[in-house]
DNA sequence: GTCTATATAATGATAGAC
DNA sequence: GTCTATCATTATATAGAC
């Protein structure tokens, strides 16, 4: 059952030199962002010198572009795990699955942001699987904007929990990207999920000033 | 009544250098974050000198700082306008404030991200009026974590949607920072707002599942 | 207040030895 | 596969003239 989760990102010393620089660039990408990091910094952490991240890796963009691709096939592969047990009703394992990506969740949301096309097609599937679950306890009654609209602003929406790490951890009082963490934001998520947050009756009011305001012309 | 609320940041020619300097800082600083942004590039943009740059400001990170204080100055003035006008029932006037806030809200969600600390007082009022929002409509039934908790992560989530400003525009096929796409993205907000997005019997059976989980040990 | 010119440091990229 | 040494470029920071 445990057959291929990579647990935490290994910080192992037994890793092949590649796979140490590639661990690496992840982690100074994530936390510095790809302009930020320089690539001293990650041989630096990887242990290794600047000419073999040039041998095993060519520049800097395409060590950028090797580690999207390595982030496109870890999470597509454990969120498929986790839309299955999902859709089987396994929420339990889900559970574990969602443990599993928290790793990558940070810098897909980092690259996102910069605008990554690499990992475009990931926010597109984050939107379909968004779009699918809210087809099911929809009963279309009410609406203000369709069903995909909805669903991309909600995806976009959870990608804010990590980008917003540090602002989150410092009024939570604990690392978010700890489990203990990672659990009370799950929960929180899940709240917010099964509670609306306004009457029906505030926010028809509310669209209804909103669209009998005219558009300002743009600038 | 449009006393001082600054539409969109005039791209005057007829402001002073200073002011120039900072708008383009502004504008650079969001689309490229600090360490992507070159001071030569915003001396050119504001069309001066790198030398006139330095004489008003000091260092790249002290422009930094003037610019999040202007933003905490401005954010601070246009949401307070809006809050006193929600609390008033004034939804038609928060419509305008929201519009005065759009073009400040990219560069403080990324400003944030990247841990600012001067902008994070910023957040922390977030979190608290969107507590004392939720206080409104809660009667405490059946949730997971505590107000401030669900605030902190609803807050969050709300600056993903200038962060994924990119890929939410693609996907919805137009600029989310126009007018007419910001206002898409605030009826799907206040849409999400107003509709659960699962049942509570859902929810419940995930937090079950979730809490029965045990922690992973921390790596 | 505004500019030009220069100094200094850091970065990505490269070459070549082992 | 792995390293050291160096190049070329660019960035920030500075000095000083107008």
């Amino acid at each position: 059952m445990e057959q291929s989760l990579p647990g935490g990102s290994p910080p192992d010393e037994d890793l092949t030199a590649r796979a140490r620089i590639r661990q690496a660039a992840l982690a100074q990408f994530t936390e510095c962002g790809f302009e930020g990091t320089t690539i001293r910094g990650i041989a630096a952490q990887a242990g290794v010198s600047q000419g073999l991240l040039r041998h095993h890796y060519g520049s800097k963009q395409d060590l950028r572009d090797a580690v999207d691709q390595y982030i496109l096939d870890e999470v597509r592969r454990i969120s498929g795990l986790l839309m299955d047990e999902t859709r089987r009703g396994e929420l339990r394992a889900a559970t574990v699955s969602r443990e599993a990506i928290r790793p990558f969740a940070s810098y897909l949301a980092r690259s996102l942001a910069e605008g990554s096309t690499m990992l475009a097609t990931l926010f597109d599937e984050m939107v379909s699987a968004t779009e699918q679950f809210m087809a099911l306890a929809d009963e279309d009654d009410g609406h203000y904007v369709d069903r995909r609209t909805r669903a991309a602003v909600y995806s976009a929406m959870s990608l804010g929990v990590p980008l917003m790490h540090q602002q989150l951890s410092r009024i939570l009082g604990v690392d978010t990207f700890s489990a203990a963490g990672d659990r009370r934001v799950a929960l929180a998520l899940l709240d917010l999920s099964a509670h609306a947050l306004m009457t029906r009756e505030l926010s028809d009011s509310a669209r209804d000033a909103l669209l009998a305001t005219p558009l300002p012309p743009e600038a």
